[in-house]
DNA sequence: CCGAAATTGAACCCTTCGGTCCATTGCGGG
DNA sequence: CCCGCAATGGACCGAAGGGTTCAATTTCGG
């Protein structure tokens, strides 16, 4: 099957492939992998190598059995020359995949991979070139910390932000004015570094941060 | 890409492919499908051979693309000569292909098929050539359940909005209008009877929404 | 082939949310 | 007695979410 170009550099992904039934299944896997987002799709074309360009990805997933995949993938790699890539399902001559500069090819696996599989070799790519911070304690401000910086009713809110409810109705259930849960929602968004209840609410959900909700 | 067979009969599926990825990536996908049930997978090896022939699955979604692919299948065949077959992701001279008495195809869906149009098929295939009950099981879904059913658009949609993502976010990973994606969000909050997004995320993976689906 | 459904997108509206700045009240510790 | 912090709430604003209607296109299913 598939032999998958990645372009590396983050943890966002761009999945490209003709087979629709590729992308889906695919991204249904990732969207499981909170490491990972996909922030983008389509099929083996010049439309998807424009999405790229703008979507600025840390890596982008080329179905190689594609028609045009090959085609893709050196159009890709030219518009994006500071990407690097991964080939991903290659039984025969992986090595020289790999060295073919121009392709921009930095990685792959096996035609068998499993969805474990890909993800180890996306981590490895996606993995930031140097390790500068010694604790790097600094730079993700620990999930557990982020927790602690919460205040009881902002916790208390979350559950409820978490649950669906909106500012109105919960500010009905605490009995004090929708403007109070407002601004304690508004405080917790910033302490826990997302931008909307609904990240916010996927953030409690992970299990990474399961255990302090 | 891959080129699938299918051994009809019912409704239970069993895959087989060399590639881990689609394996799991498929498996996800009907998961979400009700009608459909995978009791097995494995690589296109005599091992599946055995365990299909055990197993006795209503279909058998063979990748095609793989190694021994057609070795498989025509293993799975004459092993199992009851079943009709189905091969699925075929550009080039299908009919050739099922013409091929041998082979046991009965069917197949291009390269760039979805997940709906695989459904589709299968639906076809799988369908009991004899109706015995009338009402129940088999014939029309349900008009009534179906109303509540979402889309594959919209189940995708869905899951995006439990990552927490906005609508302008959701459009642009699809590469669709943030007003159709407005609209997808507006007709699965009405089919989840629920008013925000936060609610419907709340849902999230209940049994109440898989039976749904 | 035709009707039904899905998907896409437009224009328009109102509500809610997120952000900002500010102010008050109460509580605990230095 | 202040200071810091949590909790409360007011006013205002722009952005996003949610609703409605209509429509073009594609796809699905009989």
């Amino acid at each position: 099957m598939p032999i998958w170009g990645l372009t590396a550099g983050g943890s966002t992904l761009f999945l490209a492939s003709d087979s629709r039934l590729w992308l889906e299944g695919l991204s249904r896997l990732l969207l499981e992998e909170s490491r990972f987002a996909v922030v983008g799709e389509g099929a083996c074309d010049a439309r998807s190598v424009e999405a790229i360009a703008s979507l600025d990805p840390g890596a982008v997933l080329v179905d190689m059995s594609a028609t045009d995949a090959l085609i893709f993938l050196l159009s890709t790699a030219r518009r994006c020359g500071e990407a690097s890539l991964v080939a991903v399902g290659i039984d025969d001559r992986p090595q020289e995949l790999l060295e073919r500069a121009g392709w921009g090819i930095v990685g792959y696996t096996p035609r068998d991979a499993s969805i474990s599989e890909l993800i180890r070799v996306l981590a490895a790519v996606t993995a930031p070139p140097v390790r500068a911070t010694p604790r790097d304690l600094a730079c993700p401000p620990a999930l557990e910390e982020r927790r602690t910086m919460l205040s009881n009713r902002e916790l208390q809110i979350l559950e409820y932000v978490r649950q669906g409810l909106s500012n109105k109705e919960i500010a009905r259930v605490l009995g004090i004015e929708a403007q109070t849960v407002k601004n304690h929602v508004h405080n917790l968004l910033a302490k826990l570094e997302v931008r909307s209840r609904g990240q916010a609410a996927a953030l409690g959900r992970k299990p990474s941060l399961r255990a302090l909700t």
